[in-house]
DNA sequence: GCGTCCATGTAAATGGTTACATGATTAT
DNA sequence: ATAATCATGTAACCATTTACATGGACGC
């Protein structure tokens, strides 16, 4: 299970509960790599305690809702350097805009523009967070991941402003439309 | 399911069979964008004709095993006009490479290496396999995608080539996994 | 003789999403 | 008032992977 191995990772940078390791998936560098659910993360430490990989503890708040903190063990630390001495699996980028835009030419054009300028907002705000981030007391590791996505997201958005093509922006360059250079 | 709407899509590009679709998924512009395999597909291809979307005629080939030709019906067009109208999720990016590297503060610099190139190589065969494809046919949305797929791929190569920092290109005798037991 | 291409499909297992259930506190 | 944050978990459903089953043609 992926969520397992995630969770372990997590785990071996501190101690930690699962909803703490759903903010740091969700907010820190790892997040436009990585995504999990409550749903799985939940039953993921709890197969991962059952094999003695992450030991708990409860602990009773008020004004909040009790926590378990999980902790991870020698032998979780042990499993996690043998996860991560296993071969990578190829990289899957799953895309629903490249997907329609595949498609795109069963679009009119206002359609394709819309979905085009989506794509574009979401990695802008994608840049925005990455930017906002604090590093200064980051492992490289996690520094690496932040640049990575830094460079991807840029190099989207810079292909996304730079392809304004009929295809997308037909009706911009309206200033002389007929009797540009073919005398038509 | 993801899968239907790719087959559908696929046929409003002309007829094809289960195993046509998978090989052109696999090799075409969309490659590295969306995936699925026989056990997906062949499913997706009968619940489609099971709900009129798609039609199928069979043919019987000799040295060849029998084949199944799909053709999108009037009612799969409107059904897959439906699905372009949708909002699109956000894209997902489930990278084993940058996990493992967010994580590489737990490996020793040759692992790391390893690791970088293995990466490397991954995106270098990539970009050959896109700058290979013949797109002198295709339409705009294909070649949209093709382009897409070249920038982030040419962005990823840049950055892992000018990477090169002491984290990985460097032979640091620093060693601060030692084993506990041996005290080594 | 061995691997790859053609071609379709099923079944078991795994993995993941979504909605539900509960409920006090704090900020807008 | 209303939403968000904190906090854990279950259950029903959906999607996907992997292995299996079948078998001739063709190149090396």
């Amino acid at each position: 299970m992926e969520t397992k191995a995630l969770c372990l990772g997590l785990l071996t940078l501190g101690d930690s509960t699962g909803y703490e390791i759903k903010k740091a998936l969700a907010e820190g560098p790892l997040s436009h790599f990585q995504f999990a659910s409550f749903g799985t993360i939940y039953p993921a430490l709890n197969q991962l305690e059952a094999r003695g990989f992450v030991g708990s503890t409860a602990f009773t708040q008020n004004g909040r809702p009790d926590k378990k903190v999980y902790s991870i063990t020698e032998s979780g630390r042990a499993e996690f350097r043998r996860i991560l001495k296993a071969d990578p699996l190829a990289d899957r980028i799953r895309s629903d805009h490249v997907f329609m835009l595949f498609f795109g030419d069963h679009m009119d054009t206002d359609h394709r523009r819309e979905v085009r300028d989506g794509y574009l907002e979401y990695y802008r705000d994608a840049v925005d967070r990455l930017e906002k981030m604090d590093l200064s007391k980051a492992l490289q590791g996690p520094r690496f991941a932040h640049q990575m996505g830094l460079t991807i997201y840029r190099a989207i958005i810079e292909f996304l402003e730079s392809n304004r093509s009929e295809w997308f922006d037909e009706d911009e360059p309206e200033s002389d439309t007929r009797d540009a250079r073919t005398g038509t």
